[in-house]
DNA sequence: CTACAAAACATGTATATACATGTTTTGTAG
DNA sequence: CTACAAAACATGTATATACATGTTTTGTAG
């Protein structure tokens, strides 16, 4: 007997769609345990690639996580308004800013860490290592593949 | 050697933040391959449900997309604009709302169909429909898994 | 039947996101 | 050196999304 829930060609369900649907998902639990540092999981990101860059501009910050110029300088300007992000002109460069964390930053990135850091290792640990891995590579193949076809 | 690339520890990587950035990238393809036709994938995907669906209301679309019933008021309110929906009040409870395709809404769907397609059966071809089955199942998995987060 | 909780939808507000376009600063062909 | 294209950032506009809350309609305990 077939069970009807498993009935469903997955290769007509849109591959997009999908993605967003569990993007979702998982953006809202992580939004949920974040919530009592009042940062949303996006927040939290872009605060620990600055602290990771140290001193990046806005331009590269969008290229290293693919986001539109445009969309890095209206989430740097909220990161701005609560004090956790300074821009400052590059030295070398009037039209380019560095974006680089405050003290109030680190000290923000510092409080969330220990929760970002359970709910990463629940997920990964209750997918399985080995799944998640799998699940990990196919989705770096699929940007390649992707950003292979703007160059056709 | 070591391919710096690859030496990253990715269950250092935010799992929420990894597919978000996977997903704006698909997105970005659906949407520009989709311009033509006017829809962007999540209105393609929208019509493509209640198409399935036949008279399905606000917050029962909600329940099967993950999404919030507000924001299904908000993306349906421009699908109606748009002249591809209608809503009608439902003959049993006057407080719920069922939606349907008009003809123009199925036209336009029939008109993005062959290009959705498309884009669909080149990406699970370029994965490999063995990794990509996978794939798929990881990312079911994952949405139960945190679904049962919130049972606790 | 009545009172009240719950269900279904709408509205206010805020964040995330991208495209089109504008402004300022650099870099470079000639 | 000058003129102009390109780079870097900002702004206008629109969609996608969720939470808090409000309104209307149902369902049900008593």
């Amino acid at each position: 007997m077939m069970n009807h829930l498993k009935n469903v060609d997955y290769t007509q369900i849109c591959v997009c769609a999908n993605l967003r649907k569990k993007t979702r998902v998982v953006t809202q639990l992580y939004d949920k345990l974040l919530h009592p540092t009042g940062l949303k999981v996006t927040q939290y990101s872009m605060l620990a690639h600055i602290d990771l860059q140290q001193a990046v501009s806005i331009s590269r910050l969008g290229e290293i996580l693919l986001l539109d110029q445009t969309t890095v300088t209206r989430n740097i300007t909220l990161l701005k308004q609560n004090g956790y992000v300074e821009l400052n002109r590059d030295a070398h460069d009037a039209r380019t800013k560095n974006i680089t964390l405050t003290e109030k930053g680190l000290e923000k990135l510092q409080e969330a860490a220990p929760i970002w850091q359970e709910i990463q290792d629940r997920i990964i640990d209750d997918v399985g290592i080995e799944k998640y891995a799998d699940f990990y590579d196919t989705l770096r193949t699929m940007q390649k593949i992707i950003q292979s076809y703007d160059e056709e």
